[in-house]
DNA sequence: TCTGAACTTGACCATACGGTCAGGATGGCC
DNA sequence: GGCCATCCTGACCGTATGGTCAAGTTCAGA
């Protein structure tokens, strides 16, 4: 097996156990079993659990933040939150494992990726910062604290990933369906972008 | 020390720690130190780390439901729901631990918990649905989907306390002042209310 | 075919953890 | 003071875990 292929192997099971049991709560073995690969081996590609803990969280967050490129593309603030409301949504279907772990990583203090927190991603929000503001002050939306529609933003779409369990449960124990999953989104995407008055045509 | 003292002592020292550290990450010696006592005492009031865990958790979750009676007290949505996101917002601010507590719970497949929210929480949840459908019928909101507005709710709320680490890097590191919890409040109040087009005064 | 670097793995080790227990302290009550 | 139930705790134990290692296996290239 090239390296490429095992270490793919061992994060995609290293994203489900760590989701699943947390760092504390999951084991090397477990993560072995899962990815069908003796416990030793696992060590030859990533040294440490932590290693390969980290590397999993950054991979999280790099998808993250490739999703997150949307919002500047666009022309106003319903077709750029509102592209963003449906990328981060498409990302809680798909990759429910990788948004579990990143907050459980921030939850426990970032500990891993604080670093991350006070570079990448301070600067990315005050990017989106800025073009909010901008969009307020050439009277495209209401005059909203970013910050907190950001937050917001991050909080309404996570949920369904994070409380997928929760949500499932409230659904009689049946994963959303391609419909409910459109009704989610345009329910958020509906509610946010009135609540924040957006215009995109003047 | 009474045996009411020592439980309560000990509940809250374990509560930061699972919250700090998952379930699996948390050990006891560690929730006996930051209760002061020796780990043995520990296991005289609570035989295992699971049933400490359950506590905790079923603490958070009575909690988390008184609060929810605002909700039906109120006369329309812009005050029910009002309300109900204060009352969450000041959870969020009080008790993050135990927010956080839940939240990994839930991640994590509620292993603990899930009776309750087969039981109580599809309980409560249908009961709110009811109530924002009558308001919705009566024309003092707009037809939303109750059940996503639901969980925008818990998201949104929910959001400062389990990445309340997040929040406070991206505001230099501080923790959010008295001034910045209002403006949290009343932005989360503002945007959900207009976005809903809850209307108290018809 | 030979060589060596990359890869694989069963067996092993030190440690840390949840949990036990026996013996002792405490304090209310007669 | 004497008795008893409750409470407290240092020392201990079995186990599971992260990590190591030495002995292989594989395979590309000379």
């Amino acid at each position: 097996m090239r390296r490429q292929e095992a270490e793919a192997l061992i994060l995609s099971a290293a994203e489900k156990v760590f989701a699943e049991a947390g760092f504390g709560g999951a084991t090397m073995q477990l993560i072995a079993d899962m990815a069908g690969l003796p416990k030793a081996n696992l060590h030859y590609y990533f040294p440490t659990k932590e290693t390969l803990y980290r590397q999993v969280v950054q991979n999280i967050f790099q998808i993250w933040l490739q999703a997150a490129d949307i919002f500047d593309q666009a022309d106003g603030p319903a077709e750029g939150i509102g592209a963003y409301i449906d990328a981060k949504m498409e990302i809680s279907r798909r990759h429910p494992e990788g948004s579990k772990v990143w907050a459980a990583e921030v939850m426990h203090g970032a500990p891993v990726i604080q670093d991350y927190l006070e570079t990448t991603l301070t600067e990315w929000t005050n990017g989106r910062i800025s073009v909010i503001e901008r969009w307020i002050s050439e009277g495209r939306m209401d005059p909203i604290d970013p910050r907190h529609l950001l937050y917001m933003l991050w909080a309404t779409t996570q949920h369904y990933a994070d409380f997928g369990h929760q949500i499932e449960t409230l659904n009689g124990d049946t994963a959303l369906s391609d419909a409910q999953w459109n009704a989610a989104k345009s329910s958020v995407k509906g509610i946010i972008l009135k609540g924040i008055g957006a215009k995109d045509h003047v």
